[in-house]
DNA sequence: AAAAGCAGTCACAAACGCGTCACACGCCTG
DNA sequence: CAGGCGTGTGACGCGTTTGTGACTGCTTTT
């Protein structure tokens, strides 16, 4: 299920502590001025009030807009009255909706459950996560707690296919045909390099273990 | 002198051809159900109404903003009457802007203008900042810590299009597409040498390599 | 205990993929 | 029209990747 997140500028966060207690669906956080402290996967809200202590919030927009990391977030800025103008520069800096008056937990709520219900489309990065492994398809990219994984093409390849039958014991003539290997016939015994190759590039980064060797049938990624 | 271009989805663009002559520096074309005709260069706006005649206006508005070649336009959605629903809807479809009423002469070139002045109050989109990277999409320019960067127009659409997907794997189709570059089909090895160009390029400035070639795959933008 | 079966590892050659250069073509400018 | 600039392409060379045979050690079978 997909988290939900939300940044505020205001107080307001702590007081909708408990809420995410109960709804373990969201997530919430303050800006600070720099913008968002993590970085969040899933769908994301930012609240911007119009005056923040430090920064104005028609900058703090930008900035959010700016970084990549919250480019695609949904930005609703906070004003204090409903003035055209304003309305029109909180667009322009990149809001995409504002809310008229103070920030209240129920105002919040209601803002994003009503777009949250409303089903935007967002795209999904392909992402696995088995334990310590994580299988980032979008960047193509593997990390073992966080720290990547240093692998060639056809080790990734590999890796991947085992991921995605985890617990299944794979002959090495399924591995041959996951990787799309045809031309020439590839000699099964290859495989045991592949693993071999896998299992290095894996311990490099400070990884366990996870392909266990099934004696003359083949191997397995373990899960747990 | 950068020129202006303007593209219309109403009957409004012939009554215009008067200014147009006056003012060389504006350029009126009308939006057809597949986008704006016309390749152009320098700034873009762009005026959707609401209902159209072979299309719904937020459709014309997502298909320019997918379209690579107006990807970058400032687009202006006019709505019948003002409606909060709509406006929302407008604004999620891509719109920057909305203008509420017919779309009249008076309406278009006061937007245009005040839009023109307003040089830094510009939509979100117009200024990426990737750590020491700045796109700054208005002044057609990117900066590494400030120092310019001498790029040809194709390296600027490149690093552009490798900004907006950052983390993320490109193959070169995905950036021979994503330029834009259908006719004639380009050789995809070409992009190498667009690559090792735009490298170059920021090297030049001072800058580093935040473009990592993923073997056998494609280029990655990488980000911190 | 010997023999056979199986998997892990190494070294190496061939194939592959990428960076780079030089060149040709088209376009605009003076 | 000459010259400069931007850009696409073929060609060359280098480093990396990868499939394979051989060797080794462990396990199972006879």
């Amino acid at each position: 299920m997909d988290v939900v997140n939300i940044f505020l500028t205001s107080e307001l966060g702590e007081s909708l502590d408990d809420f995410v207690h109960d709804h373990r669906r969201f997530t919430f956080d303050r800006l600070g001025p720099e913008g968002p402290r993590r970085l969040v996967e899933g769908p994301m809200w930012a609240f911007v009030d119009w005056v923040m202590p430090d920064l104005a919030g028609l900058e703090m927009c930008r900035r959010l807009r700016a970084d990549p990391r919250t480019a695609d977030a949904h930005v609703t800025m906070v004003l204090d009255e409903d003035d055209a103008e304003d309305r029109r520069r909180a667009l322009r800096a990149g809001a995409d909706d504002y809310l008229v008056g103070p920030l209240t937990r129920t105002a919040v709520l209601d803002r994003v459950l009503a777009l949250q219900s409303r089903g935007s489309e967002r795209h999904a990065t392909q992402k696995f996560e088995l334990g310590a492994l994580v299988i980032d398809m979008a960047a193509l990219q593997a990390r073992w707690n966080e720290v990547p994984i240093g692998l060639r093409p056809n080790e990734f390849r590999l890796l991947r296919f085992l991921a995605e039958n985890p617990n299944r014991v794979l002959t090495r003539e399924d591995l041959i045909a996951g990787l799309g290997k045809r031309e020439p016939p590839i000699d099964e015994r290859t495989v045991d390099v592949w693993i071999g190759r896998l299992r290095r590039a894996i311990k490099a980064a400070g990884g366990g273990n996870p392909l266990r060797t099934v004696r003359s049938l083949g191997y397995v990624f373990d899960l747990g």
